[in-house]
DNA sequence: CGTTACGTTGACTCCCGTCAAGATCCGTGG
DNA sequence: CCACGGATCTTGACGGGAGTCAACGTAACG
């Protein structure tokens, strides 16, 4: 059925896929690569508010117009619907409007635990959890354990992580120093991450209690990752 | 069809509707009232996730826990359905679910909009911006226009304003003095706000463009409220 | 009244942004 | 192979904005 009415685009790494207040004549699902959603403030000031991986959507149904700016990361691929057709279609089959349902509440939740931390934690902590979430993702990616040691390339520049943390590059920079003095992370060639202890890490992400006699296992499994 | 499994339940401001990592028997909807929704750090940081006004939504569908605290602002009564007929209703009622899509998407749009507030803008920026989203939304529910001289109360403390804005209690009240002497406010018993020049305070949101000649009713057209 | 919650103001500190200079990496071309 | 230039990242010095701690007003309510 969606079959009829899909087509595919590709955009390179850095491209721009669609700009503040455009109108979409389509709505789309990322098929590979990674896509992040950012708005600007007149002055300069950019703050990324998602980042989209493969089998998330662009666009919402009833709406022409985005309201903030989409940008290909790495290489990727779109699987584009044409509006009309595609909104014709949720109203006759609903299991899309469930699954975009179900979709559209995970990027809520999402969303909202960034609030917490553009909010209220410091640079450091921002820093952890971002460090750690990519951690567990590649882990859970790869099928490894999250237990011991584990390295990962960054998929983000400095200043990329500094727009979704809320923070500048420099920041960024020393608190990713500091993080390596403190021997929390090893870093290689500014790309390449290696966590020796995440619990370790994990406990700078300001989400955990303070706890002084708990071994690190269970400070991994008592709380939800 | 809903009315078979619906009830009612009423709090009383400030009363805690259900707290983080709760299992929740039903789903809600806001009927009157206003419900804040928010998160604590173990270390006790606060920061509001989202504000509920009536015809909001509580809880999603497919999921029993909720993941953060839920809590009456002002006298709430919810329109209460309890959890597995609800979720089957959805299933033979495509319509319910669309609405619940659109409902979400909503929500989404306001909190990544408060993501760009909470990770980029300054302190005066956050109070202004608070202050004229308030103040618009009460001319459009009392129909006057957003031009003039116009009074409202506040519906917060100052307390849960810096728990919505990621600011301390004190850089809230400093920011609230400060647009007072710039002429932007008038204050009454701290919760009565006067703006006697809408576009003027709007002005300090960071939104706007910093332009030298550009009359006041013209700024309030040329951006979306 | 006194008590308690809420709000304001001041003094001080410190984290993070700003500005500036280097360092490192990488692709291109001589 | 090395030189050059540009992007990216790091580091330092400095200042300001917002947090912290504390005291003082103010309003509501018994």
């Amino acid at each position: 059925m969606l079959e009829e009415i899909k087509y595919y685009r590709t955009y390179d790494p850095g491209q721009p896929i669609m700009f503040e207040g455009d109108e979409m004549q389509f709505l789309a699902s990322v098929v590979t690569g990674s896509v992040k959603l950012s708005r600007t403030l007149p002055d300069g000031r950019k703050q990324m508010l998602g980042l989209l991986l493969p089998s998330d959507f662009i666009g919402r149904p009833g709406r022409k117009n985005v309201d903030y700016d989409v940008e290909a990361i790495q290489k990727v691929t779109l699987c584009c619907f044409r509006r009309k057709p595609f909104e014709a279609m949720i109203e006759k089959t609903p299991h899309i409007g469930q699954r975009l349902l179900v979709m559209s509440l995970d990027e809520l939740e999402v969303a909202r635990e960034w609030m917490m931390l553009l909010g209220r934690k410091t640079a450091r902590e921002k820093i952890s959890c971002l460090l750690s979430l990519i951690a567990r993702r590649y882990a859970s990616l790869h099928l490894k354990s999250i237990g011991g040691r584990q390295s990962f390339e960054m998929p983000i520049s400095r200043e990329a992580m500094g727009e979704y943390l809320g923070l500048t590059i420099e920041t960024v920079s020393r608190q990713m120093t500091s993080l390596r003095k403190d021997g929390l992370i090893e870093i290689a060639g500014s790309r390449t991450i290696t966590i020796p202890d995440l619990a370790a890490l994990m406990a700078e992400t300001g989400d955990y209690i303070e706890a002084p006699m708990m071994n690190e296992t269970h400070s991994l499994t008592q709380h939800r990752v």
